[in-house]
DNA sequence: ATATATACTTTGATCAATCAAAATTATGTC
DNA sequence: GACATAATTTTGATTGATCAAAGTATATAT
């Protein structure tokens, strides 16, 4: 039995990996997202390896093995369902149910977890927008690309927020930058490191670089 | 922040406290409910006190102290609220719920478990008929008693199972021996060590006094 | 190509939770 | 009251997860 420390890291490794499109996740990486010194984060690849959770190559990284990627998939599939009850079922907000799931995914079973999604209809999108794994691991990440890499003219439908601040939800939500949202790129100004969007109703939003890169979206064509 | 160890601790010794209405539990019965060495429970006992759980009286055995009972209940509250969502919402078995709730109960939050008292409509009895603990921790155990000390041809209704052991649980469904089912108590057999209930249809259980001394009830005038 | 900075690993230590086995203290019986 | 038995505490050890600080490797820049 893997302890929710061990969930968490191969959870959080596979996020990693899932957005950089790398194999191997530096230990650099790895202790920033757990929030641990990069000496804990050596001695846990150690261990991880030992109970063939990933593979560890020194001063490079680890990757997960399948086994532990397995757990990992589940971990996710956890977690966006448990994000997804949150809200649907208990209206919670958006921007509290991240760290409740948190908790919540360590300690559900796989039996509750069937019938939960059962009870939900089985979704394939939580809150976010992001996608759910099925129960056999698979997941459908559709080809969306941070906002900031977008162009000058061209519509977009948000797909889904990376960034799990706080603020910035709260934020997101008010100005309506949630999943499913169409918006036209209005101007992108590289040197002053921000872009202007406006919404299909003619409302228009600022939006630093730095946040337009942890909003996806497709391309949509209208 | 209490381990989830210490939230086991606590809210078994308050379960003892509260079967047994002596205020101080023994090492003994300590190291039994929680399924660890003596040893280990008068360590945790030193510890529950240094934190201020727990008052310790060596070779006596600890009592809450007031912070320790507020945490307890509270621990209470969410395994009991937790069983009633797991039966009334997601229909997961009646014998299966205890070891899913014990999971759970350390990983929900005061607020969740604020939304899911209201999803389900603030109920007050768990699908054992066990009384769940107000927000406030107060907690009204109804004057019932164990089937085992009641006399022939007295009509009960049952009130809650103490036991909370599977096959136990299963015997008691199949022959409706559940909160809420009103039986006559036909025969008391002491010496024979067993009891004989019929239900209001006429189909009628045989109990041995054990099992019986687990079914709290009510008398039921009719 | 050497110095410097960055990234990573090692070492030694701590804390919580646990066990097994030995030592101690009550309890109860004759 | 002394001895056997049961309950409790102590002791010494282990495991998992962590940190701080010191050491080592690699990359970068001048």
């Amino acid at each position: 039995m893997a302890s929710s420390t061990v969930e968490n890291y191969l959870k959080e490794i596979l996020v990693v990996t899932l957005e950089t499109e790398f194999s191997k996740v530096s230990m650099g990486q790895v202790s920033k997202v757990l929030g641990v010194t990069p000496g804990t984060a050596t001695a846990m690849a150690k261990s991880l390896e030992r109970d063939g959770w990933v593979s560890y190559y020194p001063r490079v990284g680890v990757s997960l093995t399948s086994k532990g990627k397995k757990l990992a998939m589940s971990m996710l599939r956890r977690h966006r369902l448990l994000e997804t009850f949150l809200v649907e079922t208990l209206g919670l907000d958006w921007s509290e149910i991240h760290a409740e799931a948190e908790e919540l995914e360590h300690a559900i079973s796989e039996k509750v977890l069937e019938k939960l999604d059962e009870f939900l209809g089985r979704p394939r999108f939580d809150p976010h927008g992001d996608p759910i794994p099925s129960k056999s691991g698979v997941i459908k990440r559709p080809a969306s690309k941070p906002l900031s890499e977008f162009t000058e003219n061209m519509s977009v439908r948000i797909e889904s927020i990376v960034d799990q601040d706080k603020k910035f939800l709260k934020f997101a939500r008010k100005t309506k930058l949630v999943p499913g949202q169409i918006f036209k790129i209005l101007r992108v100004e590289e040197c002053a490191d921000a872009m202007t969007l406006k919404t299909t109703k003619g409302q228009s939003i600022n939006l630093g670089l730095r946040s337009a890169e942890k909003v996806l979206a497709l391309p949509f064509e209208s």
